[in-house]
DNA sequence: TTGAAAGCGCTAACAT
DNA sequence: ATGTTAGCGCTTTCAA
């Protein structure tokens, strides 16, 4: 390159990209000027802002927001975990939180749990060394959640959705899953049964564990038997799904209803029950897609994740803007919807057996 | 704060994280060394990185990234774009994507471009000021892609998914839209149809109008004359479906089976059928949860969207690793997963009529 | 309206 | 093994 006579070759620099610098020296202009035309400030020339426009076309140039950040301090960025970004129920709401992101002209940084406090705890310590302005969390059940209290301190606003924290004073959105869950098994009660399976998750989620105390809830005011061999609580995957449904349905007593606790578990029961070619009535928590199109249709206790993101984003922007009022829970209703499958009676469904 | 007597008020610096050279303080050692400790290097003693850990614990120090991307360049982040990170073929590429970009310690910015070109681009135009290492992306149709040269050109890698750049040269994961619908309608002759409408997404969408090519190259091969009386382009919602299925139906050669250009649109063509209370051989493109679970089982030309961004992602990172071979393209195969639906003989549905 | 210059927090080269 | 320092590319005073 320098071959020693002297010549300064000015290499055409591939693979790395224009600076202001190098385009306030194309534009012949000071790289305060170029800094103000690419920020859009008022109070430059004409002359000033087509000259460092031609030069950034030229050179290709594009702001290094690295740079911008380190800066000024703000990342125009958020940070979303929850569970599985592949979830029907968290990639509504994934998508809910980006529409208010982009109307902030932010980013979005979004990582899935997997349930996993660890992997959970790896992506949000990482988000906050990328110095987020804030985080949406659904924080998984089993690890220590004290580490976030080192970001909320540094002023990290943080909102948790889907479950409430266990000791931190954060905001919060959630629905009303015992309430939901209570609605949707009086709803099979009227209808005449009183034999009602409850197939969920793992009880040790907050959200299980919620839905089976509704569920309970509502046996117990109708005077109804609480029978724990009704009850299977690793009902997320297909396969354990049939053997205890089969159980149930051999046993003296079998049930006539089933209230699934969340989209999935609906979705395996109904394929358990075409697996024992019975049916039963049967109640879901979570709206899912198909759930109108099976005969007969699902009736859903239907949470609204989009308005859970809407809701999280709105109280998170607050707190960005300057709010330090106190930290709030934001509890949503569910919606029952009637398809069909929880109107089956105990009459019709004992009569074709 | 400086009363001017002579005290330096050493403030808390509230909402402001320490520095390294906070820690340096703290801890008696030079900034050098923090960078040391915090980055795990190897020539350091033990001395120095307990008092070093101990002042970050102190503190709450955590590295400010924005610096570290400024002075490295790398910036340890990989941008995607997909249509709608809640569709539940997009959403399934977000999270194998995510798992790609974890095992390399990067985070990863995600972004729906709704199908709008001018969303897409700003949001890739946005991934590029954050200098992310990487692009994966399914660029809408309908728009200028020019602009990602300039991105290309300063370095950028990127891979495009789904669907091919129109004049770039970069690497591509597409599936084989058109050898898949080909096989999904040969199916459904094999079983005696010979009048097979076809209801799809937008056909100036890439895949659809290849689908809906393999669609007519399965009814040429087997001499069968292509009816646009059975073809219906706007089928990704679910109202209009009803109508033209109905005016299907209806006419005097009414089709006795349906080939569905994607997921959403099998679901809405099953629906579609119900409410006109007929049922016809359908078989669906793309895979989703619950195929299985209708009466009878839908059967699919399945994609592969977890494959898809494994393979996405492995072409990504070879580049960023160097690699400056020609740019590829991968095209994947469908499988036909057989449920029934598929399967309901020309015969069968004609005396059910 | 504009250019010059300080400095954001970090890394890495250099000196010790 | 460790402290010091230059400088990454930008924004933002300050002075002209």
């Amino acid at each position: 390159m320098d071959a020693g006579d002297g010549l300064r070759v000015v290499a055409e620099r591939p693979n790395s990209r224009a600076t202001m610098k190098d385009v306030a020296r194309v534009a012949g202009v000071g790289v305060g000027t170029v800094s103000r035309v690419v920020n859009g400030k008022s109070n430059v020339s004409e002359e000033s802002i087509a000259a460092v426009n031609a030069a950034i076309e030229r050179l290709g140039f594009r702001r290094n927001d690295s740079a911008r950040m380190l800066k000024t301090g703000a990342t125009a960025s958020i940070g979303l975990l929850v569970e599985d970004v592949a979830d029907p129920f968290f990639s509504l709401l994934n998508r809910s939180v980006e529409e208010e992101v982009l109307r902030r002209d932010s980013v979005l940084l979004t990582a899935s749990s997997d349930k996993d406090p660890n992997r959970a705890r790896k992506m949000i310590l990482t988000f906050c060394a990328r110095r987020v302005d804030g985080l949406v969390i659904t924080l998984p059940e089993g690890g220590d959640e004290e580490y976030l209290r080192a970001e909320l301190d540094a002023g990290t606003s943080m909102v948790f959705v889907d479950r409430p924290p266990r000791e931190l004073d954060v905001d919060t959105v959630i629905v009303d899953n015992r309430g939901g869950a209570r609605t949707g098994v009086e709803h099979l009660i009227g209808y005449g049964h009183r034999r009602i399976a409850c197939f969920t998750d793992r009880p040790d989620l907050y959200t299980a564990s919620e839905r089976i105390a509704g569920y309970r809830e509502a046996l117990e005011e109708a005077g109804i038997p609480f029978d724990p061999e009704l009850v299977f609580s690793s009902a997320t995957t297909r396969e354990p799904v049939d053997e205890p449904l089969g159980r149930m349905l051999a046993s003296d007593d079998p049930p006539t209803a089933v209230f699934a606790g969340n989209n999935r578990t609906s979705i395996n029961v109904i394929g358990a029950l075409r697996i024992h070619n019975t049916s039963l009535a049967i109640v879901g928590f979570d709206d899912f897609e198909l759930a109108d199109v099976v005969v007969p249709g699902i009736t859903v206790v239907a949470q609204d994740p989009k308005a859970m993101g809407q809701i999280a984003m709105r109280m998170l922007y607050k707190r960005l803007d300057g709010d330090v009022s106190p930290s709030q829970t934001v509890t949503l209703n569910t919606r029952l919807i009637v398809r069909g499958s929880g109107e089956l009676s105990r009459d019709a469904v004992l009569a074709a057996r």
